[in-house]
RNA sequence: GCCGAAGUGGUGGAACUGGUAGACGCACCGGACUCAAAAUCCGGCGAAGGCAACUUCAUGGGGGUUCGAUUCCCCCCUUCGGCACCA
């Protein structure tokens, strides 16, 4: 073949890159390797806006690493990628530029295509998905009947989150501060009939399975625990006193909760000092005990106040006329309609400790009710006098009654053992975790496949009915309620049951929906066969060794994708707990200090930089400039020192290519391991190698153990390549200066330094795929792909000297030349030799100690 | 407010289980090549003092453990992230 004396970026990877595609270098098909040792390498799928961004670069540049590495170490790798394709901005870029979002949706998947591909990452293109294609979601609402049926999927009206400007509703997860996590607009309450999936039944195994996640970052594991939110604590029923100012409640008899209020508390050390009772405005008894209209005017305002946003920024609330009897005490306390009692968590209602409750005592120094101290500080601290009646810590018992004395712990147990024992309570768990609810009033998502039928109320669709198709001629005014609503064809049904008329469901599912299984689709072969995947391949498959995404996702997704997997587990579909073994979590690529956004102006587009200096300058600078956990700050000069590596790495193997062209790489070394050595034609002996080059290899040697550490899990890519720089530098001092000292390279020479640029080869090769392929080629005629990671060759090589660090009283004086291995006497002779060290110790009797590590360091205390 | 992570040269970042702080880049400075520039190559580069060899100080600040601390412990400061009335 020709060499190019210049690297030409564009034709070295058009080059690699067409024949990947050609050859399907990377497609997973062979299904007879079964026995051999699997990789599933995984990125997030991204949404396709149409445009790759530095974040893409960066979360494919990581993932594309690893499973090329993986599959130099002889594992077979599937690395797939697809497309997350429903989504609010399709039907966004509809309503504003009258497009289709089919179209739209098409176009960006083709566009980005083609990015990734300019990009030469190592994907299985014969596995994508894209989630918008009814082939795909089809098993989404077939999952979603069986979740029906199995209680998993269900349908209730409450208070939901509803984002004014994406005219839908949202899940708790999807509500960051207060504001839609899509677009920021403030979110408000609404009472809707939503769809949900029961996440709550697998509230406990979500958060045990977590401790297992060991290959999980600590952070994301906390985050998931902190939104699951255990807490165990009491339930205690109050009864409500029969006479209350305001003529007493009136017990309809109807239900026997009519007269008894359970809370929950974690502090049930605290309840001697519950001085009254708090419910949420939107509790069931709020509206009974309020028989005032002055008061339930009050009421109205604030259920309206709690409506509009999530935000209490005051407390408020009323007497209901009510008491209650504290179970505990016998006394008669009030009952108060609170704002800042949550009603879908635990019971909607509280017990107030106000002396020992932040919350309680904002509230009871407001409207003026009694405060009790029950617990006593362990150590009295010099505090102001009125934060003397707030104490929110544990402590001792006091005005408890027969709990006296007891530490707050230990009243927890022997008041929960009272209240179970005289039937006033039960020991309860909770979790802050809620139900997903997954219905959106939107167009542009999976269709929910039921009906309602006048007759029979809400039916399902018949499983051989699906897919259930999104229609594709619909108009766009941007205004009201999703366009679905107004298709007539689409809404009118038959009942599959009766046969009759009936609705369609107009709601659409979460999109969170379709990426909490993709990973599981990804694994099937044949996409006409008529099933989602196959058993068989998830048990191979799964689960996804190394996952890569942004942190973003923490909560959601992940946490959505270990339900599903969990769910889908329980219909059968397979045995497998956890969707994902290991994850890292990529911090964002920022610029002046912000991340990159078209509002701010700091934008780098790909594609600009590809063509100025080539898709492995890119991966290359991407990867070099920052760990992969942590935030990557763009530096434009930075590139182009990844540029010039790279020209640099090219010439060195062009300049010495014609030495060992007929060097071939079949060779091996005097006493080498057993097992390679009968095939070997051509066995070096050490004696033959120059000093030099055993040197190059034992250094070699090294960056190869130290690659394949961070390879193992800590993926600190930047630190292999620096070495490989320093590897490079050292070979070409070699061969300009080394050389010259010590003569004619000899043949065993040259196999060792040709396996030594192979090895560096191989090495970078995960990360500047397309050069290395190049120079792999042009080196020895073949592809790299064939090859596997380099093995470390012992040349003899012998560190005859090395350097002590010589401390005096712990401080570093001098850095002295000592034998390998040799003895704490001998160092401490050269070192007692040495000028610097002269000038601290004058005598060897005035030592009083010496420690010495072997290699490293001696330290001598006078 | 609560929980968590991180603070190292001008800059991005190295330093495996406590053992030579600043690897490898970038920027900058000097030199070579050139009519000149770019590119490339060679050299320098934490701070202060000194002609110098060298000395002192230095991993956010303060303390501690240790012969020895960027690394372990305690307190504080700053930045970032998560949660935010979850009873």
């Amino acid at each position: 073949m020709e060499i190019d004396k210049n690297y030409d970026f564009d034709k070295i990877e058009g080059k690699w890159q067409s024949f990947w595609e050609k050859e399907n270098v990377f497609s997973v098909k062979d299904n007879h390797l079964r026995n051999k040792k699997k990789f599933y390498c995984l990125e997030m799928f991204p949404y396709p806006s149409g445009r790759i961004h530095m974040g893409h670069v960066r979360n494919y540049a990581i993932g594309d690493a690893i499973a090329r590495f993986k599959r130099l170490k002889g594992y077979i790798v599937l690395h797939p990628i697809g497309f997350d394709s429903f989504g609010l901005p399709a039907e966004n870029a509809a309503i504003k530029n009258k497009t289709n979002p089919f179209e739209w949706t098409k176009n960006n998947i083709g566009s980005m295509i083609a990015q990734l591909k300019r990009l030469g990452f190592s994907y299985d293109w014969d596995k994508i998905i894209i989630t918008s294609d009814p082939s795909y979601y089809k098993w989404e609402q077939l999952f979603f009947l069986q979740m029906l049926r199995k209680g998993l999927a269900y349908k209730k009206i409450s208070n939901v989150n509803w984002c004014e400007s994406c005219h839908t509703t949202l899940a708790n997860e999807q509500v960051e501060d207060g504001k839609c996590w899509r677009c920021g607009n403030n979110v408000t309450i609404k009472n809707m009939e939503q769809w949900f999936f029961k996440i709550t039944a697998y509230a406990e195994e979500l958060l045990k399975d977590l401790d297992n996640l060991k290959g999980w970052p600590d952070k994301v594991r906390t985050m998931q625990k902190n939104w699951i939110g255990k807490s165990s604590g009491l339930s205690v029923f109050f009864k409500i006193a029969d006479f209350t100012e305001g003529g007493g409640i009136v017990n309809d008899k109807k239900g026997e909760n009519d007269d008894t209020i359970e809370i929950f508390t974690t502090r049930a050390d605290t309840i001697f000092g519950a001085t009254f009772i708090a419910i949420s405005p939107f509790h069931l008894l709020a509206k009974k005990l309020t028989k005032d209209s002055e008061k339930k005017i009050e009421l109205e305002r604030i259920i309206h106040n709690s409506l509009i946003s999530k935000d209490i920024t005051e407390k408020d609330g009323f007497f209901t006329g009510s008491y209650a009897i504290n179970p505990f005490t016998g006394k008669n306390i009030p009952i108060y309609v609170a704002n800042f009692v949550l009603m879908d968590y635990g019971t909607g209602a509280i017990m107030s400790v106000p002396a020992h409750d932040t919350r309680d005592y904002e509230f009871a120094k407001k409207y003026n009710i009694e405060i009790i101290r029950v617990i006593k500080p362990e150590k009295e601290q010099g505090k102001a006098p009125e934060d003397d009646l707030l104490y929110t810590l544990q402590g001792k018992l006091v005005n408890s009654g027969e709990f006296n004395g007891l530490f707050s712990d230990e009243a927890k147990e022997k008041i929960a053992t009272y209240a179970e024992k005289m039937g006033i309570g039960k020991r309860a768990i909770n979790y802050r975790l809620k139900d997903w609810g997954i219905s959106r009033q939107r167009y542009w998502g999976c269709p929910i496949p039921v009906v309602y039928c006048e007759k029979c109320g809400m039916v399902p669709l018949n499983e051989s009915d699906l897919p259930l198709v999104l229609p594709n001629n619909v108009t766009f005014t941007g205004k009201g309620a999703s366009p679905l609503e107004k298709l007539e064809f689409f809404i009118n049904a038959k009942c599959p049951k009766c046969g009759g008329y009936a609705r369609r469901e107009t709601d659409t599912m979460d999109t969170f929906v379709e990426s909490s299984w993709y990973f599981l689709r990804y694994t099937l072969r044949d996409r006409d066969e008529p099933i989602p995947f196959k058993k068989e391949d998830i048990m191979y498959w799964l689960p996804v060794n190394q996952y890569i995404g942004g942190v973003e996702h923490a909560v959601m997704h992940l946490l959505y994708s270990r339900f599903f997997v969990k769910a889908l587990r329980d219909l059968n579909y397979f045995e497998l707990n956890e969707p994902f073994e290991n994850l890292l979590t990529q911090g964002m690529v920022v610029k002046n200090g912000s991340k990159m956004s078209k509002s701010k102006g700091n934008v780098v587009d790909p594609d600009e930089l590809i063509k100025k200096f080539g898709a492995d300058t890119v991966r290359l600078f991407v990867l070099f400039a920052a760990p992969p956990e942590k935030d990557l700050e763009w530096n434009d000069s930075g590139v182009e020192g990844a540029s010039r590596f790279i020209n640099k790495f090219y010439k060195t193997i062009i300049t010495y290519a014609d030495i060992f062209k007929d060097i071939d790489n079949d060779f091996g070394i005097e006493g080498e391991s057993t097992e390679i050595k009968h095939s070997h034609i051509n066995i070096i002996k050490k004696s033959e190698i120059n000093h030099g080059i055993k040197k190059i290899i034992y250094q070699l040697g090294q960056v190869i153990e130290k690659a394949e550490m961070e390879m193992d899990g800590r993926y600190h890519f930047n630190t292999i390549i620096s070495s490989s720089m320093e590897l490079l530098n050292n070979f070409n001092d070699y061969v300009t200066e080394g050389v010259q000292k010590e003569g004619v390279l000899s043949r065993a020479d040259k196999y060792l330094l040709k396996y030594f640029l192979n090895s560096v080869i191989v090495i970078l090769y995960p990360f500047i795929p397309h050069i290395c392929s190049e120079t792999f080629e042009i080196l020895n005629g073949s592809e790299i792909e064939n090859e596997l990671w380099p093995k470390i060759l012992d040349t003899g090589y012998v560190q005859e000297k090395c350097n002590i660090a010589v401390q005096v009283n712990g401080k570093m004086r001098d850095l002295i030349v000592a034998d390998l291995n040799a003895g704490e006497d001998s160092v401490l002779e050269i070192a007692l030799d040495s000028n610097k060290i002269r000038k601290y110790v004058a005598h060897k009797s005035s030592i009083k100690k010496t420690i010495y590590v072997k290699n490293k360091l001696l330290s001598i205390i006078i």
